[in-house]
DNA sequence: GAGGAGATCGTCT
DNA sequence: GACGATCTCCTCT
């Protein structure tokens, strides 16, 4: 199993340090495979929600048929042709918004696409987001319905378009960000993207193998 | 546990 | 008007 160093505490929170613009500006794979095992926190208010990246998958922007860049900027997909580290959030299914970060300089239309976190800090609260009662000892096959998923992580941490679309994840003003702890995956595995019509045989989707949070059928 | 279908709405053509 | 980087509920095994 991949153990977190230590129990998480606000103050530990506060202290990772925050991923920086220069960790986002480069290829969509590495930024996709070193994503794993960061931090995705979220301050609402005076309370702090964590979750630990355990899946992603990246999108190559106009060369990628499956990326939401492949036809060009719109008013919809701008953000992913802008500065890296920017959050890019859309509304899907009429139901679910998902979560990205820009990757690459500007005008590469590249993108990594959150899809499960294992939750660590603020879990009844992210349980709370989601209509789930928890029980005083919940099981990981609980846990996991919190924010194993693009668009239950979405929910757990309160993200949507209006409010987190475009905002810059490296900020130390934003109210979201991505950090590290000293958590290194030992393994991970690199599997075809999920939910996709095209390039559907390209293994950019990314996870850390064996951890119960990863989305649909265990792998690795 | 696995598989199928419905929900629901923003974006693009 | 069609479709989609999903989730949940229901049924069947």
């Amino acid at each position: 199993m991949n153990v977190a160093p230590g129990q998480l505490t606000p103050a530990k929170l506060r202290a990772a340090p925050r991923l920086s613009r220069q960790f986002f500006n480069r290829d969509a794979v590495t930024v996709a495979r070193e994503l794993l095992g960061k931090l995705l926190i979220r301050r609402e208010g005076r309370k702090l929600l964590a979750g630990r990246v355990v899946e992603t998958e990246a999108y190559l922007g106009q060369e990628d048929p499956a990326a939401h860049a492949f036809a060009g900027r719109t008013t919809r997909n701008f953000v992913l042709f802008g500065p890296p580290g920017y959050a890019y959030v859309y509304f899907i299914y009429g139901n679910h918004f998902c979560l990205n970060v820009s990757c690459m300089p500007e005008g590469q239309g590249e993108g990594v696409l959150f899809r499960a976190l294992e939750p660590v800090f603020g879990v009844e609260a992210m349980a709370q987001a989601r209509g789930i009662d928890l029980p005083a000892s919940p099981r990981v096959t609980q846990l996991r319905m919190i924010t194993s998923g693009p668009g239950r992580m979405s929910e757990a941490l309160g993200i949507t378009c209006a409010r987190d679309n475009n905002k810059d994840l490296t900020s130390r003003a934003s109210d979201l960000w991505l950090a590290g702890d000293g958590f290194h995956p030992e393994r991970i595995v690199a599997t075809p993207r999920v939910g996709i019509t095209k390039a559907v045989e390209r293994p950019l989707r990314f996870a850390i193998t064996g951890n119960a949070y990863v989305s649909g059928r265990k792998i690795g």
